[in-house]
DNA sequence: CGTTTTTGACCCGCGC
DNA sequence: GCGCGGGTCAAAAACG
């Protein structure tokens, strides 16, 4: 951890870890998964001095010395083989429990359909996971959402009627999660317009609005005033030593500001296959980054960084459909937050949390709605339905909350880092090792132009994320009241790449509570 | 030479 | 209306 480096390293040094990035990718990512014994293995190999430069009465003893170096680092190479082959197998069985698992899911969802708040048991049902979609591409119908409930519902379906064609072929990426049923019916939360709309498309916005109560005052707010609907923001805190989370996609930075009261600068950036998606860093705690998405992409994302996306995708969902428990909930979990920006509350929150460090998801209240994943924090699973255990009472300034966005936090197990509270670099480190997969960007960049096919779904490693995503958007988007949905997207992104700590996730639907991995 | 980063200027929304 | 701060622009610099 690079404490006091600063947050935006300028200059050579920011420039010099890009570089460092790309050598890196460049090598192939397959290269990045050699197991740390194997790299070392290959660093004993060319350590290894030739054969030639033994020379003089000591060349036969070196000679030995070498050849029983090579035999030592022959053997390492094979035990970090073996290794290997294990880790693989315990993958594949991870990832089998994890199917198993789903099989669970469906079917307490269909057992209790009472639970599915947004859609009916029908409709879920009717959802496959092989069908899921997360509108990382090309959509057909970008129009199409979750109906709203109540007697809205014959609104809505006129308003579809009379959208139809409308939004054909219109690319959709980012804050869209799309579900394709068995009927190819498509049900799309939609959040805010893409970046080829024009930002005050209020009736998508209007769609998602549940009716009645306050939960929906920040959306109904936009459309009394007349002003177009702020684009929900998605902020991710996660712990990490580089200037930006890699996450998959490519950012390139176009301006940093120095926000007042924060000594580390704010930088923007915008993704580089298409604009629209500003990423900024602010922390106090230099190790926190803290990551804004804004906007949606509007062109196919790589498999790697479909993860993060539909992850944001879901939690700007639940933002926007005012799904998230109103900030005067007596839900679980429920804390209240003045102001995203004003990341003195999250972190002297999660400071003065009695080693609790919970990580938890926060909406709260700005100019733009906004939602945090705080991904810095772990909390033993035995707390993580248990708000009594890690409620903290908001601090008078954190009631401050503008009352046209509802403050929410929900709170969700981490499963990593189960037992150790001082290693919160795992949870940045994991996920770094989960971009290993991370396709050639040069490759799009260069070739914008072209269809970019996302690498053949049939590879473990890069099917996984999305795998996970997809079940866990389709979790939060099915129920907006269930708060732990965001964990399995989390969990999904950061268990990626370490199976052996599922056994520690737990995931709740309604009154079940069971493990993510059901025989570990 | 093309791409990316830096950085000061500018714009705009919001609060007072 | 004014000042402040967030966000963006764009020219210059840096870099490979």
């Amino acid at each position: 951890m690079e404490f006091g480096l600063g947050v935006i390293r300028s200059g050579l040094e920011g420039r010099r870890i890009k570089q460092e990035k790309r050598s890196e990718e460049s090598d192939g990512g397959d290269e990045d998964d050699v197991h740390p014994k194997e790299q070392d293995n290959n660093n004993i190999l060319v350590q290894v001095p030739s054969m030639e430069d033994t020379t003089g009465p000591t060349a036969s003893s070196t000679k030995k010395e070498e050849a029983e170096k090579l035999e030592c680092a022959k053997a390492e190479m094979g035990e970090a083989k073996e290794e290997n082959e294990r880790l693989k197998q315990h993958l594949e069985r991870v990832l089998k429990d994890y199917r198993s698992l789903q099989m669970q899911f469906q079917d307490i969802v269909q057992k209790e359909p009472k639970h599915m708040n947004m859609i009916t048991s029908e409709e879920s049902n009717k959802f496959d996971d092989d069908l899921v979609s997360l509108s990382l591409g090309r959509s057909s119908s970008s129009s199409s959402i979750i109906p709203p409930r109540n007697n809205k519902i014959e609104e809505y379906n006129k308003e579809e009627a009379d959208n139809d064609g409308d939004d054909d072929d219109e690319l959709a990426l980012g804050l869209d999660c799309k579900f394709q049923t068995n009927n190819n019916e498509l049900l799309t939360t939609r959040n805010s317009s893409t970046s080829d709309e024009p930002s005050n498309n209020n009736k998508d916005v209007k769609r998602v609005v549940r009716d009645g109560g306050e939960d929906n005052h920040e959306v109904s707010q936009h459309n009394n005033n007349n002003s177009p609907p702020k684009k929900p923001r998605v902020c991710v805190r996660t712990r990490c030593d580089t200037p930006t989370m890699n996450d998959g996609c490519q950012w390139r930075k176009y301006g940093q500001k120095i926000a007042k009261g924060n000594p580390c600068p704010r930088a923007y950036y915008r993704c580089t296959v298409a604009p629209s998606c500003p990423v900024q860093r602010c922390a106090e705690d230099m190790s926190i980054l803290l990551t804004t998405y804004e906007g949606n992409h509007n062109h196919p994302l790589p498999l790697s960084a479909t993860a993060m996306a539909s992850t944001t995708s879901a939690a700007a969902s639940m933002l926007m459909s005012g799904s998230l428990p109103p900030s005067s909930s007596s839900a679980a979990a429920t804390t209240c937050t003045s102001d995203l920006r004003g990341l003195n509350f999250y972190l002297s929150n999660n400071n003065n949390n009695n080693n609790n460090n919970n990580p938890t998801l926060s909406s709260s209240s700005h100019s733009h709605p906004t939602i945090t994943l705080d991904l810095t924090t772990t909390s033993p699973s035995s707390r993580i339905f248990h708000p009594s255990n890690y409620y903290n009472p908001p601090t008078s300034s954190s009631l401050l909350y503008p009352p046209s966005y509802s403050s929410t936090s929900l709170n969700f197990s981490h499963p990593r880092n189960y037992n150790n509270n001082n290693n919160n670099n795992n949870v940045s480190y994991q996920y770094y090792n989960h971009n290993h997969h991370v396709p050639n960007y040069n490759y799009m960049q260069k070739n914008s132009s072209s269809t970019i096919v996302p690498p053949s779904s049939s590879s473990h490693d890069a099917n996984l994320p999305a795998e996970r995503i997809a079940a866990a958007t389709k979790a939060i988007t099915a129920d907006p009241k269930f708060h732990s949905a965001l964990a399995v997207a989390l969990n999904s992104i950061f268990n990626g790449g370490a199976a052996e700590n599922l056994g520690h996730a737990k995931i709740k639907w309604g009154d079940h509570l069971f493990p993510a991995s059901s025989s570990l």
